[in-house]
DNA sequence: ATGAAATACATAACATGTTATGTATTCGGA
DNA sequence: TCCGAATACATAACATGTTATGTATTTCAT
């Protein structure tokens, strides 16, 4: 059985500028996985990239950029810097003359498999001292808070 | 008493892709926020200006960069955009020929001012459902994981 | 008192994302 | 079948942030 005041640390706030935390928390994390990922030559925009490309499949650019939840140019122009320094390759779509075929170079996969360990390490790192239920928990709240704010789009 | 299962959803997960789920929050907070901040005319990287100097205080760059987190270039492009828009105004240091005092115009005064009730109702929403004490779960939660990653840097 | 270090600001180059817009191709209904 | 709508991609302009670097001023230890 557990009780919420188990949880270390846990005491009664003013309100918070909520929005301020999760920003800062996400700075934190890009800044230090930024740097995590810079031995390997990567950077943290590409991940999506590389993740949904890593085992050798094909995608368009729209479908990366649904993937990546980002908007269209923005896959676009990153695409554009991921080819220029020899991660993917954009080949045209044969039966879709709009398309582009979108694939990791060797180089891409290589390179891809570094992240797995790095963000394993980085979120051990953010939860150390976290009981499986307390990790549970602040996934289940920021969650909540994802689909509330999804209502409001 | 407060039990852990009372809050709604909790349920057992996997590990999840925590920075994924804190960018993903934070990205949606961004987008409503610039959305709601528009019809005031500001932007939301404007925001720890206006509230530094909103109740007339006068500060240098280095004192906004330190007080919104971010570095000291930024900082100045940010100033130099809110100076073309009018919302803000630097002028000399008198007691130090390398620094400069950043107020707000009356116009950044003004506006100044929609910002808390935007914040207000953009959090009401984030937190539609929860009660205060998952409110201070949550907020006592992203603190420990700001400290964990601070300790990486 | 002076010279080295520290501080405040600016600038350049860049990554990452947005909105607005244009072009080419494909799809689907009259 | 053909024309208008939808789709895929590109480009431009911009906001927001970073690192690297330069310049001017101030501070501080000898």
């Amino acid at each position: 059985m557990y009780f919420i005041h188990m949880i270390p640390g846990i005491r009664m706030t003013a309100p918070s500028p909520l929005s301020a935390l999760t920003t800062r928390t996400t700075r934190l994390f890009t800044h230090l996985l930024e740097r995590d990922l810079k031995k390997s030559g990567l950077r943290i925009g590409q991940l999506p990239v590389l993740q949904a490309l890593q085992d050798g499949k094909a995608l368009n650019q729209k479908a990366l950029a649904d993937f990546a939840d980002i908007e269209q140019p923005g896959m676009t122009t990153l695409l554009a810097r991921m080819e220029r320094d020899g991660l993917i390759q954009r080949k045209p779509d044969p039966t879709d003359r709009r398309s582009t075929q979108v694939t990791l170079t060797p180089d891409g996969q290589r390179k891809s498999w570094n992240i797995v360990p790095i963000m394993e390490h980085l979120t051990d790192a953010a939860l150390k001292g976290f009981t499986p239920l307390e990790r549970d928990i602040l996934v289940t709240l920021l969650e909540r808070i994802n689909n509330s704010l999804k209502e409001q789009l």
